[in-house]
DNA sequence: AATGAATGAGCTTTCATTCAT
DNA sequence: AATGAATGAAAGCTCATTCAT
């Protein structure tokens, strides 16, 4: 990945980010990367391959962080804090792959569908395997663990994406408060 | 509001829901619709406006059902029920919201962002009422009435409108159980 | 068809003439037609249907004159006479497809290529088939036909359509004497 | 002419004779060639001059062959014979001439176009010489040699290259066979 | 001298909008 | 009032040519 390649896919990012993929062209890409629009074609084949490097660059990063948050020896409430943590840094990354879900699922390929889909399944799985964990060494009430996990994780998008777009951003602090009062309150630590 | 332009509105609907906003050729809509291309111009200066009376359509049915829910002479909790049961009738309309409600916020005027972002205040306005309303009266917990009530709206879309991309539905009883037990577990009733 | 396919058919046909199909550009073909470069996609759905339709168009506007040229009464000379001189009429035409053929050959989809083929075995055949007779008959030199056949249809093409590129061009009659004398003398009338 | 410029040339030809030169692109050329795109243009100026060094090498080479066949002491048909056996050896090459010289006709300059009519002028006078001599000794019936000599030209070109698109190619002695039969018939040897 | 990444003019195609019927 | 053929601006993409290395 070459510093030319990086403009381009930074670019990108934030087209996408402020207008969607439909809506951003490939020459106001190429202006934001300040490169030629010949020269995305030279890294990517068409407008969707780039955004499909987008959405596997963001979901490796993510997951990469995700892993390395996870200390084994530490209790479960510690990792999910954690975890929840490491994602947090990727507060815009997550608002662009969330914006890109929606509307890949009706235009996109299958290949960009998969591969969101996937980082989805594996955040809420992560979520879940905890869950089940806690609950099996009577940590946690026993409850519908996917589902949870699923609400815990859209709650998470909520507050951090969402909220922001109509009110003053909440501080990480405030964010984490907010799930362990309304989700992990029955969590003996 | 005359039959064809009802048989418009409704196919714009269909197809916004279906493709999003950008991606649904008018064309598309006057086939579905069964009316001559030129119709929609009849009725609607262009395709925006469309989009604005779809959303005016929606917010006012959505909220008659809404008010008509509330009885003032019931508890603040059944009426809570009462009003959130009454929003459940509207799922795919409100998923359709949602959709244009993020595709809109960037390609779309200032009128049609108005028009959605409306519609959610009022949502999230009403549920925080009633729990400013709670809380005077003892029966419920202190807290950031507003977070909490945009938080509760937006699992109450997480598990009509999202769970159900990937998972069987979820039925309008499980959902009820599931905001009491996390939202409303501290309400006295 | 009505008259602005008509005016885009005789536009495209001039301009894949003069500069052949590659080397044509929709706007010309517009520019020429006198209409919007919409309008020819409203009826050919793109830039090849349009050379399908052209060469669909000449192959039976062709075989239609070469049959009715024909009458079983006659003579083999007089019949084969009378074919040429109806494709005679066709010169124009006739070298169109001749550069579309070897240009389609490459780039083209089977289905041009297919049409275009189609055309020059049927020329060819209907030469052969008449040469058979003779023979037959005893009224021509035994010979390889289909060679023979095909190589009076390339001979008659260069006579009316490559000549003429660096010439001035030979009167019909000046035509049918050249084939006669070297092809038909064998022939007794 | 070094050795990467031949090789240049070599890739040049195959990949015109494939596909024509407009439907060829440069890289193409360099990746055949096995060299650096700017390989080509550090020798060519640009596609069309590299065109015209292919026509120029072409026709040069072909015009030697042609020289070296003719031997004064023999007659004309011994000498017409060896002349256009020497031409069969280049039937590929033709075949490219050929189909450049439609497509330059169109989209190519006044520099490229002359190359090729060149060739076809040097070719046809050749032939046409021959039959004004050999008229001017009684050998031939007396005829409009300019055209008996282009018709043969072009006779020759169907027989190696065109017949051999859709059928069997012909050996080298059938194709004379059939031009003695059909040109040469009247020439007393 | 050799390279291939960078470029933008120019191509085909789409689609919101207009307007003659 | 209803229509859909006509339109051109704007999109994604290609490729001959340039130029820094």
């Amino acid at each position: 990945m070459n510093e030319r390649q990086a403009k381009v896919i930074e670019a990108a990012k934030k087209s996408f980010s402020m207008f969607g993929y439909k809506a951003t062209t490939v020459d106001q890409i190429a202006k934001i990367a300040g490169v030629g629009k010949g020269t995305i074609y030279t890294y990517f084949s068409n407008k969707e391959e780039l955004l499909q490097a987008i959405v596997r660059t963001l979901v490796s990063e993510m997951r990469e962080t995700a892993d390395n948050a996870v200390e084994p020896d530490k209790s479960f409430s510690e990792n999910l804090h954690k975890g929840i943590y490491g994602i947090l840094i990727y507060r815009k990354e997550h608002a662009l792959l969330l914006k890109l879900a929606d509307e890949v699922r009706e235009i996109g390929t299958q290949a960009a569908k998969d591969a969101l889909q996937q980082f989805e399944n594996e955040v809420v799985n992560y979520i879940k395997k905890r869950l089940d964990v806690a609950i099996e060494k009577g940590k946690y009430t026993d409850c519908h663990t996917e589902l949870v996990a699923f609400v815990m994780y859209k709650t998470y998008i909520s507050l951090v994406v969402d909220w922001e777009k109509n009110h003053e951003p909440l501080s990480n602090e405030e964010v984490l408060l907010f799930v362990k009062q309304y989700f992990l309150n029955r969590l003996e630590y």
